[in-house]
DNA sequence: CTCCAACCTGGAGTGCGCTCCAGGTCAAGG
DNA sequence: CCTTGACCTGGAGCGCACTCCAGGTTGGAG
């Protein structure tokens, strides 16, 4: 029952509070409790919400998906189903992104040993 | 001394040919040769400097850091060093963000596990 | 020589995910 | 009360990295 303020829900979040009322306008946080004069009224559902949004978000997942997520979850315990699908395709996409990043991660690397071995007798440079 | 056509150069490194041209244009590929008639031929150098934009570009670089990354590479040996921890600054900067993803994923696979175990005497669903 | 698919240019348009703004309202401390 | 900083709304603007378009040119197959 605790409610936190715009500024705090903003804190803890990590989201700025122009992207929070952003996620509230195209529906991808809903029913965000009001005062009496309209100011907003975070719960601990809404940051848990929040916190769900985060890690689709830095695992990539576009704003439409999430939309779709939560418009899911808002429609009962019967689409339990495509949720959890809805996720497990996600990761599957997640964990594509991971191996290519550690593969051109690698490369990096040895480019830049590269780079570290030329001071010393400079072998050709290639100069890419 | 092998040439590529444009269609060739695209299919080889993944990018497309508005891509290739518009790389061209923003100066982080330049001096591409020409037919007398105008048309580009791309050499293995150009497609080895695609390779590591590539790599570049997946690891989450930004185009303005490639183009002076290029520069440098243009402007001589002298600049081996900045370029060297240029590389160095986004290397760690990758780690970084592999860090975060490698933990979101874990938050992810953590929710998964949650509606796997759903079906069966159904638990308070929190409905995150 | 003719044809037509591939290519050229400059510039406008797109999609995403915010971010900022103007002009007004709310609410807690003093 | 009064002040003032946090908050409200609708809508415009932005930064990035392309992507598309119109209108014209090129060059290799037949």
């Amino acid at each position: 029952m605790t409610g936190y303020a715009p500024a705090e829900a903003a804190r803890r979040s990590g989201f700025s509070l122009d992207t929070l009322r952003y996620y509230e306008k195209i529906g991808l946080l809903a029913d965000v409790n009001r005062t009496a004069g309209g100011q907003r009224v975070f719960t601990d559902d809404d940051l848990s919400w929040l916190v769900l949004f985060r890690c689709l978000r830095d695992t990539g997942m576009p704003i439409a998906q999430m939309c779709r997520y939560a418009a899911l979850a808002r429609e009962g315990e019967h689409t339990v189903d495509e949720r959890r699908e809805l996720l497990q395709r996600h990761a599957a996409q997640v964990e594509e992104q991971m191996r290519l990043l550690q593969r051109q991660y690698d490369h990096l690397r040895e480019k830049i040993r590269f780079y570290e071995r030329l001071p010393g007798p400079t072998p050709p440079d290639d100069d890419r």
